[in-house]
RNA sequence: GCGGGGGUGGCAGAGUGGUCAAAUGCGCAAGGUUGAGGGCCUUGUCCCUUAGUGGGUACGCGUGUUCAAAUCACGUCCCCCGCACCA
């Protein structure tokens, strides 16, 4: 036996290793696959992958437990472009990239070698593995491996899976808006920006207005649903527009606006330039061919969209109040030649009901905010984001929509208006769109980005709706864990579409068929948990034997040639139809939208029905102490540090108490700190107790075999719906406190086969969550075989017995009451007991509190019992209290148990013994047992008379 | 805005029509226990009142259904997650 906890847990790994009790091969068990997506490996893991990993450990381990073959693997994930930018900028000595590296403890010279993005694969895979088996995880390490090219072998698989999913059409080649770098060539993501997080690229109408000569004024817009309300245009009289052809016609635009179609392969010639100033004035047509005037404006920012818009009062507090402005500056008018009255003539055109604005929403909320000018950017800041909300998502057509567009509108939201409208001016060639960023976005070479449009990106078609009918087929069968992910997983199904699933850079598997592509990393990690079931076979086959034929035998039970031995095929074949399905895949709740989602999709396009998968588990983001962790807070805690100090079995149970289902854990440092001790003191408890005891039965036996069978019964329970934290609060805490009161309550001589085997119960269902104390223990007990691979416990509900419980909590209380009175008066042995009681308890009684007194060698010889008062209003209580407690109210002295509450206030005067009972003890010595005095004293309340 | 999940005592978190002033844990208070540690065991902990007791207010807010609501319905406010090409 090891001499320190701390040695237990390093004894026990080992021991697991050396005799590979977690490496199964298939049997005539019936077996549970269970896994854990594969985390990115480019820093050490926090608790946060630990709560996560947790649940599916303490899940494998119970149903080891319960009797199945349980085959949990685990790989690493290195697919994608992190790795490599961080590699980068390791390169460039970048100031943060280089805090993070010191910040994980790399000296200089270790950093250096970071510079390579393979180096971190070979660094990161061991220290991840090292980090799981320190804690313990019961995981198959043959089968361990990670992604991209640089395992061929799994390289291989994922070209296999390509081209299944090609073959079966599911991937189609697209356009794409990306974020692009124009310096360096390259699409840039989230975190490769110095500023604009978080912007995207943002599709915007662009609206044409014919001028009289043809040609064409374009405004950009992102709601061409209005386009009806258009009452004038607004151009810069400072601005320089540019004349461009395009498409055979005629544009007028803005620079920028120019750019950007350029930027985004339009096809098109600069002409001329023509100034701000001059267009003002001019009349252009419209859409529905009513004619408007071209306006002068200096609120227009050339950089967004084309640099000159178009103007729909109606429901845009801008446009309005700059055309009030303007209508209002005579002289303004005069300088641009306009005609006064024609400019003051207009007025908003009504288009569209906004609930709670009315007609002329734009006026409505100018009103409300009390806004003078168009210089107040402030108020009309606010006031464009509540007319948007409001107008977008709330506001109808009115009747102008009736027959414009081919369908009629008039009624409906603008929200499911608008795409029509849309779709409806562009084949009338009234509109056409550009990408433009609904941000400045600067890269981190400094450069501005731009909107580049991707013409031959290949995407995997969620949208096809029979791949979507069979994502929901799948789903309605599998066990969610908890059961209320579901809807948000219907949701998700039916609203993903396309997906881009190739990039231009990073690591990974290039496209089979268009090898310019690289596949993207949540695409090549939909179905590889198949590839678990033979990865520690395979890898032993020649990389030139290992093809597309290989795996249609294994996976497809295609009886096709195979290069390969074909003893190892048939093996491998053996795993996969004996392993498959994946039981239970668990991931924080974060990853229901893409991930767990493919991971659906793609075993239904894969896979026969009989491979999809069964069971999902999700779950929250962790909390430290109640606060979120993060890197800004800076209470990220890695696994390897709390392991080090509190040991494994600490952190798996704190982590696994800290919440279920779908809320938030919560980390608790104090409890972490706690658990070492009470570790020590579980060991040390179950050594002294384990085998003591007397033979004989007692009634006593009876109340704790009623406790310890319905925890085993509701632990079990717990475990099946992967609630950790109820079965920990059950098994851990629970009946470890119940089992000491068993002691107590049987004076320290409990049933020696009911104590061992409660301790037994508690040591083997404890396993999943403190796998090495409870081997420890286990063996301190003396069992030869380990804990790991032992019976989780049986029970028997005849043996719960609600009244039994109840009666004996009831004793229990009186009896120590009894105790401390004696303790008090300073008697040990007193001739007689009275109790005092309420006429109400009578019902049974007192012959069960004489019973279980002798039973329980209780301090008098005689006890006698005398009626108090009776109990007022009691009748309606017990009876509502009764069915509850008992199926069958006559088997038990029924108003007993209905006293519980009574006792309590027995108890009260417990309590304020010093104060108090004294003096009630006082009246009742001084009147010599006088009965009725005492009544008196306490009417109605139980009383204890020495004498 | 859409989809999902929530709002309960000092905190965390049960409870989904009556047994609810509301499990359990933490915190806090009192007492006990062990001469070892932030250990263990009792008891108390919404407000007022009592010897026992009784009464009041409460489960985001409002309205309703019901003999009865934290629990059901409607409305409303607030919080969290996601809304993608990022692993």
């Amino acid at each position: 036996m090891a001499d320190d906890i701390t040695d237990i847990y390093k004894k026990w790994q080992e021991k697991w290793t050396k005799d590979k009790i977690f490496e199964p091969a298939p049997d005539n068990r019936k077996k549970f696959f269970c896994n854990f997506p594969y985390p990115y490996i480019n820093a050490y893991q926090h608790i946060g992958h630990l709560f996560t990993l947790m649940r599916v450990e303490a899940f494998a381990r119970y149903k080891r437990l319960k009797g199945f073959n349980v085959l949990f693997p685990q790989g690493w994930h290195a697919t994608g472009s992190p790795i490599v930018q961080a590699a980068k900028r390791v390169k460039d000595r970048e100031p943060k990239q280089m805090k993070i590296m010191t910040d994980m403890g790399f000296t200089d010279k270790d950093i250096s070698k970071f510079e390579d993005p393979l180096y971190w694969i070979e660094f990161f895979a061991p220290e991840f593995r090292s980090d799981y088996q320190s804690i313990g995880m019961s995981v198959d390490w043959r089968r361990e491996f990670h992604t991209t090219s640089i395992n061929p072998h799994y390289d291989k698989f994922i070209r296999w899976q390509f081209g299944k999913l090609h073959e079966k059409g599911y991937v189609i080649k697209g356009k794409l808006p990306v974020v692009w770098d124009p310096k360096e060539n390259m699409p840039v993501g989230d975190h490769d920006r110095i500023k604009g997080e978080g912007e995207t690229p943002q599709e915007m109408m662009l609206v044409k207005h014919k001028l009289n000569d043809g040609k064409y004024l374009v405004s950009a817009t992102l709601r061409p649903d209005t386009i009806l309300g258009i009452t004038n245009l607004y151009v810069h009289p400072k601005f320089d527009y540019q004349e461009i052809e395009i498409d055979k016609e005629r544009w007028i635009i803005g620079e920028y606006g120019v750019k950007r179609l350029v930027e985004q392969d339009r096809e098109l010639k600069v002409i001329s330039t023509v100034n701000g100033a001059d267009l003002i004035g001019q009349k252009t047509e419209e859409y529905d061919g009513h004619s408007v005037l071209v306006l002068p404006a200096t609120f227009l920012d050339p950089k967004v969209g084309t640099g000159l818009v178009h103007s729909v009062p109606s429901d845009s507090a801008d446009d309005l109040i700059a055309l009030w402005d303007l209508q209002k500056d005579e002289a303004h008018m005069k300088k641009y030649g306009l005609d006064i009255e024609e400019v003051r003539a207009i007025k908003p055109i009504a288009i569209l009901d906004t609930p709670g604005f009315g007609q002329i929403a734009a006026e409505t909320i100018l009103k409300k905010y009390n806004v003078k000018t168009q210089n107040e950017r402030g108020k009309l800041d606010q006031i464009r984001k509540e007319l948007y909300k409001a107008s977008h998502y709330t506001a109808t057509f009115n009747e102008k929509y009736k027959d414009r567009f081919g369908i009629d509108l008039h009624g409906k939201k603008v929200e499911d208006g608008k795409d029509i409208i849309k779709r409806e001016l562009v084949k009338s060639g009234w509109a056409d769109s550009f990408f433009q960023l609904t941000g400045e976005i600067v890269s981190r070479s400094l450069t501005e980005c731009i909107v580049k449009i991707v013409s031959d990106q290949w995407f995997i078609d969620y949208g096809n709706p029979e791949w979507k009918r069979d994502a929901h087929k799948c789903l309605d069968k599998m066990k969610m864990f908890p059961e209320k992910a579901r809807q948000q997983f219907d949701y998700v199904i039916d609203w993903l579409h396309e997906w881009a699933c190739t990039r231009e850079a990073g690591l990974g598997t290039l496209l089979p068929w268009d090898e310019k592509w690289l596949i993207e990393s949540l695409s090549d990690s939909t179905i590889y948990m198949a590839y678990y079931t033979i990865s520690h076979i395979i890898k032993e086959i020649p990389i030139g034997q290992v093809d597309d034929a290989l795996f249609d035998y294994i996976f497809m039970k295609k009886d096709v040639e195979v290069k390969c031995d074909k003893t190892l095929a048939d093996q491998m074949r053996k795993e996969f139809g004996y392993w498959y399905p994946v039981d239970f895949r668990n991931s924080g709740k974060d990853l229901i939208q893409n991930h767990l989602s493919f991971f659906i999709f793609n075993h239904t396009a894969i896979f026969p029905e009989d491979k999809w998968p069964v069971g999902i588990g999700v779950n929250g983001w962790v909390m430290v102490d109640g606060q979120k962790m993060s890197k800004s807070l800076g209470n990220m805690i890695p696994v390897r540090k709390v392991v080090k100090e509190f040991g494994p079995d600490a952190c798996r149970l704190t982590i696994l108490n800290g919440g279920e289902g779908m809320d938030d854990p919560n980390w608790e440092t104090s409890m972490v700190s706690s658990l070492p001790q009470k570790f020590s003191q579980l060991l040390s408890f179950v050594k002294e107790q384990y085998g003591k005891g007397r033979d004989e039965e007692s009634s006593i036996d009876g109340w704790f075999e009623s406790v310890l069978n319905r925890c085993i019964r509701d632990a079990t329970k717990c475990m099946e719906d992967t609630m950790f934290r109820s079965a920990i609060k059950l098994i851990f805490f629970d009946l470890g406190r119940m089992t000491k009161q068993y002691i107590n309550r049987s004076d320290g001589m409990p049933n020696k086969d009911i104590m061992e085997k409660a301790i037994e119960a508690q040591l083997v269902m404890l396993s999943p969550f403190a796998p090495h104390i409870c081997e420890e223990a286990w063996e301190s007990i003396g069992k030869k075989s380990y804990i790991s691979l032992a019976k989780w416990p049986e029970y028997d509900e005849q043996k719960i017995d609600d009244s039994a419980e109840a009666v004996q909590d009831l004793v229990q209380t009186v009896r120590s009451d009894i105790r401390a009175v004696l303790s008090l008066a300073k008697i040990e042995r007193p001739d007689k007991i009275t109790l005092f009681i309420p006429s109400s308890w009578k019902y049974g009684f007192v012959e069960l509190i004489k019973e279980k007194m002798k039973e329980t060698r209780n301090p008098g010889d005689i006890i006698k019992t005398v009626m108090a008062t009776d109990m007022k209003k009691q009748g309606q209580t017990v009876m509502k209290t009764i069915p509850k407690l008992v199926n069958d109210p006559s088997k038990i002295p029924a108003v007993v148990l209905d006293q519980e509450r009574e006792i309590c206030a027995l108890m009260d005067a417990k309590q304020s013994l010093e104060k108090e009972f004294l003096s009630i003890l006082n009246i009742i010595k001084e009147e010599e047992s006088n009965e009725q005095k005492a009544k008196q004293a306490m009417p109605g309340k139980p009383a204890i008379l020495l004498s």
